[in-house]
DNA sequence: CCTACCGATCGGTAGG
DNA sequence: CCTACCGATCGGTAGG
């Protein structure tokens, strides 16, 4: 239909793809995400997948920029039109354990579970994860010390500290979720969120 | 030397299989052993590896089992002597924030690791990774429970949730390391259970 | 986007 | 424990 439908087309089989790639990479890794499996599910050859990225590893960064998005829409997203500080802090880890609570990815947290598998590895795979990681860790602490900053926690806490025990509690969800399968896990998490970020003011002062 | 020399070299083959199985395996995972780099490494033959677990599956076992062994007298027997309660249940988070800053796996937490790359799976391997922590948190819960009966802990404090949110400073100390290599990162996880586990009682009564 | 192919490696087996 | 081998699959390339 477009004058330009080849272009068009390829766009759209490279989206698919990425689709793809991301819902097999959630539940067997990105590395058991391969080549001829994309193709066979797809329907293509295994040059036609590779001819979208060129290497396998240029489809990791595309599937991990791909993840990103959807993690950016399903959690940074809803934070945003709360007040910055505390609110925003309880409400950046609401949508967090509200997304692994709907398996928005089938394997549970898709940076967490890319994370284990390259830690112990080289190369821009591994970099461009640590750097999702980064940008995380530095907005938790930002609205931490904005909350320390409005007098919301107790004046001497490390946002660092907060960040780093908010993270865990996100960390034992997934976990619990994706190993254990308990479902009460989610409630847990946010009971214990709530009681981390609880101020040390007595109520009303 | 022995008059039953071959049998007694066939367990000594058998644990250096396993030994280097292990340190692989905590760096590449458990699937990305294999039999044939593990031959090489050892100078071996893929069947003379092979022959002394019949699958790979089998092998995978064995070395969840011998990463058992390590982590029992790494983490649990450190905290044997101390007094059960609350003193024991920071003796056993002691012992594993020593286990990850003494890298006795270079890839971090075998289990925490393992757990990642198998809660997406069936099988018996993944249902050997999920016992294991079914035993680490029935281990925390345990002490934190005897902890709420002597008062070291508030009388409305829930066992689980305890386990839980150590289990998410754990996990968090063990992610920082590998992924961020902050040096860092240990103390503040000591911090974090020393406040979790610090009594809501004041101090003496 | 395809077919046809490359060398390397995978887990595993036969036979000794 | 070995050699020799199996079919399957890996990432990737040549040429169109």
């Amino acid at each position: 239909m477009s004058p330009r439908r080849s272009v068009a087309d390829a766009l759209s089989t490279r989206a698919a793809i990425l689709d793809r790639s991301v819902a097999i990479a959630s539940l067997e890794g990105l590395e058991g995400l391969t080549i001829g499996r994309l193709a066979t599910e797809l329907g293509m050859s295994k040059s036609g997948v590779l001819g979208h990225f060129g290497s396998k590893e240029a489809l990791q960064l595309a599937v991990l920029e791909r993840a990103g998005e959807v993690f950016r829409a399903e959690v940074w997203e809803p934070a945003v039109p709360a007040t910055p500080g505390l609110p925003r802090l309880a409400a950046l880890c609401e949508a967090w354990i509200s997304y692994l609570e709907r398996e928005v990815f089938p394997g549970g947290c898709f940076f967490v579970a890319a994370a284990h598998e390259f830690d112990g590895r080289e190369g821009a795979v591994r970099d461009a994860i640590e750097a999702r990681f980064d940008a995380w860790s530095a907005r938790l602490c930002k609205e931490a010390g904005r909350a320390v900053e409005a007098g919301d926690l107790p004046g001497d806490t490390d946002p660092a500290d907060v960040a780093f025990e908010l993270m865990g509690l996100l960390m034992a969800l997934n976990h619990a979720l994706q190993l254990h399968r308990d479902p009460r896990a989610a409630d847990r998490a946010r009971r214990a969120v709530r009681a981390r970020l609880r101020s040390a003011r007595p109520p009303g002062a």
